[in-house]
DNA sequence: CTGAAAGCGCTTACAG
DNA sequence: CTGAAAGCGCTTACAG
């Protein structure tokens, strides 16, 4: 309790008890090198003296290794932390490092800084999540770093994803074995350039290898094909951020159509999407699923407790951040993995 | 593109260069100690020999800096992420250190470690959010490292908090300005032994300086006893956890009470509570507010955006993690700080 | 404007 | 079972 001059070290202590730093150091880190009796010694004089084990710093300078991850996020922190899906992703990631004794660090690819801080070169693995980084990013992260993508593929590096392709296929069966009348897509950031709303001829479309929401609507084209609707002929629409306030205008502009243009059936790329349809449907007054079918892609909670309960394919993302954080720990080998989905058919669309 | 044989040190760049260790770190971190035109050569033949800067651990141990800060949340990640308020707060974080450059860890003193990893000491500052942890786990964090409570106070340490009992009175106010017949108050992990579901007289409460929640029950009970209502007669629940899941069955005991005795006002806590008490109270056909009135706490989001939309209290949680962030970084006087809060009257409590 | 040297606090072969 | 010594990669007074 009296005033701390210094911070004390592992020097201190080791000077302090008349013993060399190695069997202090090893009496934190090997406990199998000393005997049991000076273990006890050093570590009853260490919380004597207020030593709370070595420095961090130090030790991850000396071992190379820091016990920390990075999850580098596609999108801003602000806008990640505060959507469903991501934040159980993380969720997942953060169980495993929790139990494991790693510590999370928090990273977007869009930091305001245009690139991440060097101080996120501490990490010992790199969770990439959601998108592909730009070359420059990637190229400045540690070569000997650990890496694993997901929903993504960086060549070379193990990927955990789920198949969207084939969930949206299922989905957009399932909603088909009811013919629609006019049929719609909303996409999630599907267009090249920044696109709310309509998307005509004119928009260049992301690839496959860029966003997984290219997949998605590959599955929904092959099932209406298969349903005899040209897909070509329904329209689509996009939508640039899965927030409430940015779905918004666009959901008022399909559902503010003259009533024999207005589609009867929304197929959407996120629960997002879906929830702010329900919620601008029902202020216009529209019955679900009788004016119109909505389905949706992620399987938040949100849209399975209150009615209409949305028919939607949940993806484990709590799994998806677990399978992550044990292949970047190397409890797991660092292969690509394809999580399963699973098909709910809410009230929504029956 | 050979085959990285070793890392690259700042030394070895040095030597590539003719130049001392002392002039390649100023090129990186002081422009101004050496001519404009050196430091181009050095950093042009460091990102062609692939070297990306100082290294962070070395560069930490050297300075005693990391440019990493650490929040503590009071919850499990699990919990904070999914959760509305908690997210906010970070987001408001992780915009502030963004643009300072610095990085976002994050702990939870309910690690399954039982304590921080003691990588968590690299960090530079802690936030600590949500409740007072352990003296254990406080007594462990490094004592030169700066320190932000939110929501509660530590002795000595500045801390962000919004005035509760001030916001509950009013919206208390509020709410009684319609006389209730059987109003009733639903807490928020009240209680000083876990308990889901009603309070009786056996259960201790916690205090005003372990929680907030207790702040808030002042706030109800004040406006309870201006009204001429005996708070003592009001019954009250406690919720352990401010998720769908755990609250429902604590709102559906409240909701399944025969119609004289079923609360006809409900004044909770949370948004989340409030929101669990729409969905039930919507399933069993209950009109809101003709049936019952709620007022609740928070002002999040998705209480605004689906009707009816709740008379609550918001708090500006982006505002606080702002705060508590530039307080860290010293761009703020470290000195107590209380955020003013907004009452919203929604739908639920005309 | 530039460089030689000390040292941040630790861990780890290695020798005894 | 224990200790002496090297060195992880950097930054920073300080001297020139």
């Amino acid at each position: 309790m009296t005033a701390p001059t210094r911070r004390i070290t592992l020097k201190d202590l080791a000077r302090e008890l008349g013993v060399s730093t190695a069997t202090v150091s090893n009496a934190f880190n090997r406990p199998d090198q000393l005997s049991p009796a000076l273990r006890e010694r050093i570590l009853g004089e260490a919380s004597r003296l207020g030593y709370h084990g070595p420095d961090a710093k130090a030790r991850s300078l000396r071992t190379g290794r820091s016990r920390i991850i990075a999850v580098i996020l596609a999108e801003s922190l602000t806008y990640s932390l505060n959507d469903a899906v991501a934040s159980e992703f993380l969720s997942g990631v953060a169980e495993v490092l929790d139990a494991q004794g790693h510590t999370l660090l928090l990273l977007s690819s869009r930091q305001t800084q245009g690139q991440i801080p060097g101080s996120a070169s501490m990490a010992d693995g790199f969770i990439v999540y959601g998108l592909m980084p730009s070359p420059s990013l990637l190229g400045r992260l540690p070569a000997q770093a650990s890496l694993v993508s997901v929903d993504f593929d960086i060549a070379g590096r193990p990927t955990v994803h789920v198949d969207n392709e084939a969930a949206c296929l299922a989905i957009a069966r399932h909603a088909l074995r009811t013919p629609p009348r006019r049929p719609a897509i909303v996409n999630l950031r599907l267009t090249a350039e920044p696109c709310n709303g309509r998307i005509t001829p004119a928009h260049a479309l992301l690839g496959a290898e860029q966003t997984i929401t290219r997949s998605r609507l590959t599955g929904f084209h092959r099932a209406l094909a298969e349903h005899g609707i040209d897909p070509a002929g329904v329209p689509m629409w996009n939508i640039e951020e899965n927030t409430f306030e940015v779905c918004a205008p666009v959901i008022e502009a399909i559902l503010d159509s003259p009533d024999d243009e207005r589609p009867d059936l929304l197929l959407c790329m996120s629960d997002r999407i879906a929830l702010t349809a329900v919620t601008l449907a029902e202020q216009r007054g529209l019955r679900i699923p009788e004016d119109l079918r909505i389905t949706s892609f992620d399987g938040i909670a949100e849209g399975q407790y209150r009615s209409p309960r949305l028919t939607t394919v949940r993806q484990d993302s709590v799994e998806k951040g677990r399978m992550a954080a044990r292949m970047i720990l190397g409890l797991t080998p660092a292969v690509d993995s394809l999580l399963s989905t699973e098909l709910i058919i809410g009230e929504s669309c029956p």
